[in-house]
DNA sequence: CATGAATGAGGATTCATTCAT
DNA sequence: AATGAATGAATCCTCATTCAT
């Protein structure tokens, strides 16, 4: 019955607002914002309807923590595999694979979520605006033009060909979510091939 | 002083139906199910509440009716693509045209929304079962082994070279709803080139 | 062509009037004032919607034309009942004979109905205020006394005994017109025993 | 600071629901199925529009939980007072009275809006149509017989006696239920005589 | 006189959020 | 910190009534 220390109650803290966030990215991810119930937040977390409202104001701010997230993790990643040893094919291959598994895709579904929508909160919204595609572009272009110009990547507009090839491999991500029968994620060589040689 | 006479009664019928089934496309294509509201189909259409509910017994019926209409659409554009005169090729690209273009792309993003959307009715599941990947597979298949044939599509299992490329178009489709800024489609050369020699 | 004269046209609107009346008593007197559409009298009647509001401003007006004619009907069966020869008895048997019969019923089911729904309008709560049991009981009075002292009617109160009979009459004629395998209209010499001496 | 135990939660669940199915009962009786609005229901319980639906899933499914406890409870009444010591004339006399006063007559007149109205859902028929008046009859049979043997119940077939009967007593208790003026339930001596020798 | 398409106010239901414990 | 009962605004849907023809 002693109470517990301060930092013990700071340690709970996090882990709850980390499984609830964990919770509501799964959700969300799927379903979208207004396809989402706090109840199925709830009950993927396991936890309580008022657990919610201690962590997070409302619905609206979970999403926006979680699309905060995302931004932040795609900006990272991008930096990341830019900064790896190896051929840019390479790294854009390994960047690649990461965005379609099973850990990195619900990143990038959120985003797509976050866009399309119409339950998303103005401040999702702006977080979004400030990050376009042109940004991810400005990023990867470097990569691109070094593949072309060792003869691994297609030639023509760098700035063209990742737009397309980003929205292909967001696509890709979001409808691989839903059931094998209907959708079959292709594998990484014939999603390269677009952007090959 | 005459009531309207038959012919005029059906001809109006038909063009509210019409009118409100399109009003729901473009609602439902972009907002999935939950997301719309029948007061935005409502808006879209220019008409009153009630009369939807005249035409349609409820939103899940309006849903459906549209859903139908998908894969029958979807099932024409096959049969009429591949009994086009040409080259295998040329079929398959013509194909990938109209799926992406302004006209066919509701359609698919539909699929995939009533796919995963969760308040899609029983109905529209069950007709979507009967209708999978493989079924799409089967009557593409012989318009790609005549492709390999020919030298001009990429050798390898057809039937995973068509999910996957049926899985990209639909994913395109569906994130290039959205604006411009966000993503943007590939060119058709792009898309080709993953399932070319 | 020849439009149609004025007595044609009086008695196409009579005709049509007592259709559309017909039709909702059986409606009204089976489903209560809130339990019954417009719909279904129109079904029942077999006409369009709009032409019912040719005849009756609204739901609620055919609703109150009916019951003053039920009010009136049952005034005129209790007056046409005591005028008969016969005995008392016999006189107030072939009452309860007509007001159990198909033809009778669906006036006292509709009076019921009038007394009790929640749609009722105030008018015809006011025509049924004016015509309490006490009015029938005056009515029945002299007949029931008559009975009494000819040996065949029960003694006590003529009152109490008219208010319990017609309130069983009522009762019966209410519930018997739902299914045979629920209720069953007890015999006529069972209901006399109530009031026989 | 700590939540409320479990036992706490189910007692005030218990009596919630208890309150509910009361305020409904009251309702539903008098006004049927088409007749009662959620807002009657809700404010007779004076608590809040969602609360019924955290408890029952829908208004027929609060009026089908009625439904079978008036049907549980008839067939109760029905055993209780067979099983009563005394002569048969005498059970059945106090049935009567427990039919007709205040507490019970909400459950019949229940089962009257039950077979009467048109919003009843299927289930709700279903269950009344496993309890036909024929079962009834098989209850009350051994008694009536009884009563016959020792000369207290009028002669003929038991089984039209307690069907006209209970017609009568369900009808009584249905029309009794409106203002005083205009029905008046007879007394138990005059509703006796119907079936005495 | 007659029709049925069209309207919109009102009622059923859902679900994000609050609050007593 | 944690619970889940309770609230009410927002949404879907029904149906009496109107109106162009």
């Amino acid at each position: 019955m002693a109470p517990l220390n301060e930092e013990q109650l700071i340690q709970i803290r996090d882990e709850r607002r980390e499984q609830i966030l964990a919770a509501a990215l799964r959700v969300f991810s799927r379903r979208g914002v207004v396809g989402t119930k706090m109840s199925m937040i709830v009950k993927e977390a396991g936890i309580s309807h008022g657990l919610v409202y201690h962590y997070f104001k409302s619905k609206e701010e979970l999403f926006v923590t979680l699309v905060k997230g995302a931004i932040d993790g795609a900006q990272e990643a991008l930096s990341f595999f830019t900064s790896l040893p190896g051929t840019a094919y390479d790294k854009i291959r390994r960047f690649v694979e990461e965005m379609i598994d099973e850990k990195g895709a619900p990143y990038f579904r959120l985003i797509y979520q976050a866009r399309t929508s119409d339950g998303v909160p103005e401040e999702a919204k702006r977080l979004l605006d400030q990050y376009t595609l042109d940004d991810y572009i400005e990023v990867l272009k470097p990569l691109f033009e070094e593949g072309q110009r060792d003869g691994t990547i297609a030639p023509g507009d760098p700035g063209e060909l990742i737009a397309g090839f980003l929205t292909v491999l967001t696509g890709v991500t979001v409808v691989g979510s839903v059931d094998e029968r209907q959708f079959r994620i292709p594998n990484i060589e014939m999603l390269m091939k677009m952007i090959s040689k």
